[in-house]
DNA sequence: CTGCAGGCCGGCG
DNA sequence: CGCCGGCCTGCA
């Protein structure tokens, strides 16, 4: 077992606030996931972690930069407090949230079955993607499987992709697989771009447009000034910041307001507003 | 039975 | 270019 002390964490905020897809809630402070290459049982009690997996080489290593816990989050979270009060106030409530560093690969693909999608259905496809085409890996009795690796989707059709239940985002996951081998894309080197750049780049892909962008250049590529802006950002950006024009806003607005006033901590500013929003403690 | 959910694509004005 | 209709699927 590993055992590590944590400072401004809260592991159900950080996997409950939408972020990822694959982790299996056991109680309020244990959970099971799927990371990388291996299976983790993570247990918080206060100010620390306890996990378990069926792989230890290198687990703390692999932990700490999931979690992002070489990041000073009390520091950036009285930073992005003094921007205004609506931070404050939403801060108090969802105070630990971690902003995960995740695969890319995995999220990539992910975040394309997100589109008009509900995290239920998402999950479900994605669990079904990696029992089909993912390792299995065995854990306290129970099987588990890794995200595919893009070598072992090589041979999968459109229809295969439909059979998940990922409806017409079949040929999306199909062309993006196929353009990421056809054209040898080595999605750990695009982390050398500049994050406008890195964006365009992610766009090419087809089922990738603004928002999947975003979310992939934020949690996999780890762009903490990125602002996704789904339709739940769009509800607490319009009550908290433009309720004077009775909520009709563009995104561009909010992309606007958020570039301008929000800064270098943009999308964990996001995910606060997100959760806040998302589970009724922002009313419209 | 309609409406809708972490949007995107493609066609049209 | 910006706008807008259509879209898998499952669940309220």
């Amino acid at each position: 077992m590993l055992k590590i002390k944590v400072e401004c964490f809260n592991l159900k905020y950080t996997l409950e606030c939408g972020q990822c897809f694959r982790w299996q809630k056991i109680d309020n402070m244990t959970y099971i996931g799927v990371i990388k290459d291996r299976v983790l049982k993570v247990k918080q009690d206060n100010e620390y972690l306890y996990i378990t997996s069926n792989n230890y080489d290198n687990l703390e290593q692999v932990v700490k930069e999931y979690f992002d816990l070489n990041t000073d989050y009390k520091k950036i979270e009285e930073d992005i407090s003094k921007i205004d009060n609506n931070i404050k106030e939403a801060l108090k409530n969802t105070s630990g949230i971690r902003h995960l560093k995740q695969d890319y690969f995995e999220t990539l693909i992910s975040y394309i079955i997100s589109a008009n999608n509900n995290i239920p259905r998402i999950s479900k496809s994605v669990n079904l993607l990696s029992e089909k085409y993912g390792k299995k890996i065995t854990f306290e009795d129970k099987d588990y499987y890794l995200f595919p690796t893009l070598d072992s989707l090589k041979d999968v059709s459109v229809s295969d992709y439909r059979n998940l239940g990922v409806g017409f985002r079949d040929n999306y996951i199909y062309s993006t697989v196929n353009d990421l081998i056809s054209k040898n894309i080595d999605l750990k080197s695009l982390e050398d771009l500049d994050t406008d750049s890195l964006r365009n780049v992610l766009m090419e892909f087809k089922g990738v447009g603004r928002k999947v962008a975003d979310c992939i250049l934020l949690f996999a590529y780890a762009r903490k000034e990125v602002f996704p802006i789904d339709v739940w950002v769009e509800r607490v950006m319009s009550v908290l910041y433009f309720k004077e024009n009775g909520g009709r806003l563009t995104k561009k607005q909010i992309q606007d307001y958020a570039k301008e006033n929000f800064g270098k901590y943009a999308g964990i500013i996001q995910q606060h507003l997100f959760y806040n929003m998302r589970n009724g403690i922002i009313k419209q």
